[in-house]
RNA sequence: GCGCCUAUAGCUCAGGGGACAGAGCGCCGGCCUCCGGAGCCGGGUGCGGAGGUUCGAAUCCUCCUAGGCGCACCA
């Protein structure tokens, strides 16, 4: 355990024995005893108050019927500090109790930085739990744009978490290799590979008609030509030469297309595996081009899962049969429905299409099962808010299935408005004006574009201003944090220059106890919560607080630097404050390490 | 229409029952004979509105207002 989680059970105990003892003594009247467990321990913002604070005496007040101050000092007289670490507690405001720590706890601190290193601040709060952190399964019909780079930073960052607080963690994408987009995909091939042969063609209704499925189209053309192509019309036209009017579907009354998609074709085995060799193609490079630009991100995978594998092993038909053998299925309109009322859905769900193919859930039931069946504990998956309320279909399966649906946890992560110059860049993926991630990373680079994605919440809508990120001087949040590492590293050099001993183990036998200045506190306490803050941000799964967390070291940092004098000091005090920075320097390198963000040596 | 999310400083965002509400950007003014000024210090304004619960509410509840997102035999 470290430092501060032990004082904070101290101090629990502490309180919950003095309250008691109090009412042995007769001075205040609970008809039971109180246990730590109760008491809440937190850290006051104000310095003044102390380095912790309880609020017991205020929250019991009503229940022992006294003013919460007098209960507050009762308990107070009762507290037996000798052997711990708090030097004295004083009663203050309505009822508090400031606890002060003595100074061994920060150097006690400092000695366990230097000995744990790139170590520490790794927990074991996850108590070795299998977790898979399932994050931007993008479809594999084009590249990868701005909001899949927010959501690779944001599982690639509490993956990294998650280890850090002791959990067993595996990354895995999810790929929608099979089904109706990927015909979809064939056809939009199919159309470009026309056009560029000088042929007439038109998007089907529905297609891609994003432009850059001009270039697989040409690549596909280059390495295979048109050989193999069926001679007739594609099945989305009218067998016969064409003389209607100008619909190659029947519409609705109001004018819209009726079945957009495939499901209204003209069957043609010939061309339907056309247009499938074309869309494995496609798939393929997509794919292949994902992976590349997630990699020059450093977002690496344990495994890249494939919808076709479930599909090829089954997975999808066993799901339905094992769902229908456990009777909650049933038969409608044609369509074979989930009764996912019966776990908490608002609605029945379709499983089984009347045309006779899975819904998209069913494969994705499939793999879920897939997933606990590999003997994951915990499931995480990061999906965009637009799918918002697909956990709730998700786990009525599970539990249908009989498997715990608590072991599958959804994070919706909101939108991305991209601005510069003032003004936001639209991203409409119909209109194919995606913003392509890789074009995205040309203009910021890898280190701002993680910390600026994993710097908001994953539930606020967040602004990412590229004139910002851009900067590559200063005002640039990033470069804050990464200029303290290099600041640190530079120093350690000139400390080397001058003969210094600066290696850990000479450092932690420094007389630590001269750090007794504010800003070197300052610092200390800052780089004691590190643990802590890692915990956190696993058990709440907020990434963001490392940032935060991030940059307040920076900045306690920066002030110590400024304000105290490391090098050329008597030698006593030297060395002291370069412990203080060694261990500084070993904190921003790990949770810059947590952010998969560089940590220069030199700006 | 129903459901979910959001509303905090001029802007972008933290804080999610505690003691005077924070950071960055922008604006104004200071600080280098010395370890990196990509830094430090100082200056101003704010919890969308109205009720309620509580010793205590930005935080919990209700209503209202304004945004966003869902409500497919799409994925």
């Amino acid at each position: 355990m470290n430092v501060v989680a032990r004082v904070r059970a101290q101090i629990r105990e502490l309180v919950a024995e003095a309250i008691n003892q109090a009412r042995f003594a007769g001075e205040v009247t609970l008809s039971r005893d109180v246990s730590p467990d109760e008491i809440s321990v937190e850290r006051p913002k104000d310095r003044a108050h102390g380095d912790w604070a309880t609020n017991a005496a205020l929250v019991l007040s009503r229940e022992a019927r006294t003013a919460p101050r007098m209960l507050a000092e009762a308990a107070a007289r009762h507290l037996n500090l000798s052997g711990t670490l708090v030097e004295r507690a004083e009663v203050a405001g309505p009822g508090f109790i400031n606890f002060f720590l003595r100074d061994e706890w920060l150097i006690e601190t400092l000695r366990a930085i230097l000995a744990a290193g790139p170590d520490y601040g790794k927990s074991r709060a996850g108590e070795g739990r299998r977790v898979l952190v399932e994050f931007v399964s993008a479809n594999p019909t084009g590249p990868l744009n701005v909001v899949n780079a927010r959501h690779a930073a944001v599982g690639d960052v509490l993956s990294n978490i998650l280890m850090w607080a002791g959990y067993r963690v595996d990354r895995e994408f999810y790929v929608n290799d099979a089904g109706n987009q990927v015909r979809m995909l064939g056809a939009a091939m199919d159309v470009r590979i026309r056009q560029l042969l000088g042929e007439d063609a038109r998007l089907p209704e529905g297609a891609y008609a994003g432009e850059y499925l001009i270039d697989v189209a040409r690549e596909f053309l280059r390495e295979h030509g048109t050989a193999g192509r069926p001679a007739g019309p594609p099945p989305w036209e009218p067998a016969a030469p064409a003389n209607e009017a100008n619909s190659s579907a029947p519409t609705t009354k109001d004018g819209e297309r009726d079945g957009a998609g495939p499901a209204s074709w003209r069957t043609d085995p010939e061309y339907e595996a056309w247009l499938s060799r074309l869309a494995r193609f496609a798939v393929e490079k997509f794919v292949e081009r994902q992976r590349e630009v997630l990699r020059r991100y450093r977002v690496e995978y344990d495994r890249w899962y494939f919808e076709s594998e479930i599909r090829a092993a089954g997975g999808p038909e066993q799901v339905v049969r094992r769902l229908s053998d456990a009777g909650h299925t049933y038969r409608d309109g044609g369509a074979l429905w989930l009764a996912s009322t019966r776990f908490g859905d608002d609605k029945d769900r379709v499983l089984v299409k009347a045309d006779g193919e899975y819904t998209y859930v069913v494969p994705d039931i499939a793999y879920h099962v897939n997933k606990l069946e590999r003997g994951y504990d915990l499931l995480i998956d990061l999906l965009g808010r637009d799918h918002y309320g697909y956990h709730v279909r998700l786990k009525a399966a599970l539990s249908a299935l009989g498997f715990d649906p608590q072991a599958l946890e959804v994070l919706y992560l909101h939108m991305v408005h991209l601005v510069r110059g003032g003004e936001e860049v639209r991203m409409s993926k119909r209109r194919g004006e995606i913003v392509d991630m890789a074009e995205f990373l040309d203009e910021v680079s890898v280190d701002a574009a993680r910390y600026f994605f994993v710097m908001r919440s994953i539930d606020s809508e967040m602004e990412f201003d590229l004139d910002l990120a851009n900067l590559k001087t200063s005002d640039n949040p990033v470069y804050y944090v990464q200029y303290a590492h290099a600041r640190l590293c530079s120093l350690f050099r000139q400390a080397q220059e001058s003969g210094l001993d600066a290696a850990g183990g000479t450092l932690s036998e420094a007389p630590l106890e001269r750090l007794a200045s504010e800003p070197e506190r300052d610092l200390l306490r800052k780089l004691a919560e590190f643990p802590d803050e890692v915990e956190l941000a696993a058990l709440r799964r907020e990434p963001h607080r490392m940032t935060r967390y991030a940059h307040e070291v920076a900045s306690a940092f920066h002030v110590f630097y400024t304000r105290c004098r490391v090098l050329g000091e008597e030698a006593g005090l030297t060395a002291a404050r370069l412990a203080l920075c060694a261990a500084t320097r070993q904190v921003l390198a790990n949770v810059l390490g947590i952010l998969g963000i560089d940590a220069p040596e030199q700006m």
